[in-house]
DNA sequence: CTGAGACCTGACATCCGTGTGAGGGGCAAG
DNA sequence: CTTGCCCCTCACACGGATGTCAGGTCTCAG
């Protein structure tokens, strides 16, 4: 499969396909001329990337995970399983975070409905 | 209550605070040599601000949303109202994406630990 | 063989929140 | 008044992920 299959298949665009590997999170065999190329595997990979970045982590952190992510059961040194759990508790942070956000947008949301229900139209579209 | 006290009780920097003035998410009363003042409602301001930021709002969303914060129960264009469910919404999806992933780091975290009882210590520090 | 389209590298551009530094003014205590 | 600290504005820099452009090469269908 060629870069552009992959973006297609991902919804990853090329360029970051490209970026992914420069930053060691992602692996291609390269055809003599130079042209990458991936194997199915590189489907669940860069999903799983993207999944990672949309929680939040960093280029950086999500090389230094994935290595150990994709052959499971292997040792992984102490210094990435600190980092694993830091991104776990970072997560766990965060989620409360959005709840807490979420009943505040909620709230608002709700008195301004009410509000509309009293008063309906209005030209400030 | 002047700049840096409004830092020192909110966390936030200076640079930031007048960052979020500048962006429209944060009002001062200026002194008559151009000095910013404040009241204690600024506190609970700046603190929201920042509550926002931390999931993922941009600067522009929040200036939009702030103002019919404050007066809640007033009126709030329909636009506003929108912006509100799609921020809503997309804190859902984002909660999920974060417990997706909880649980992969998790799945991780777990079997790394249970590898390591079997051969605890390891060089690789 | 040829041409269209996909690919390559390299580099510069963008957005966003923040840091930082320069150069200057405000204000209160001694 | 002076000293020290806080504040002001303006402006440039950065980091991270991505977009985009330029100039060149590869591949495959016709």
């Amino acid at each position: 499969m060629r870069i552009g299959d992959l973006a297609q298949r991902t919804g990853a665009s090329v360029r970051s396909l490209r970026y992914y590997e420069e930053q060691g999170m992602l692996a291609s065999q390269r055809s003599a001329s130079g042209q990458r190329h991936y194997g199915e595997d590189a489907v669940c990979r860069v999903l799983l990337i993207k999944q990672f970045f949309a929680v939040g982590m960093t280029g950086k952190v999500i090389a230094a995970l994935l290595p150990h992510v994709k052959d499971s059961g292997e040792r992984c040194p102490p210094a990435v399983l600190r980092q694993l759990t830091a991104e776990r508790d970072r997560i766990d942070a965060q989620s409360d975070e959005l709840a807490r956000t979420r009943q505040t947008l909620d709230a608002l949301i709700r008195t301004t409905e009410e509000a509309m229900r009293g008063a309906p139209p209005m030209n400030t579209t």
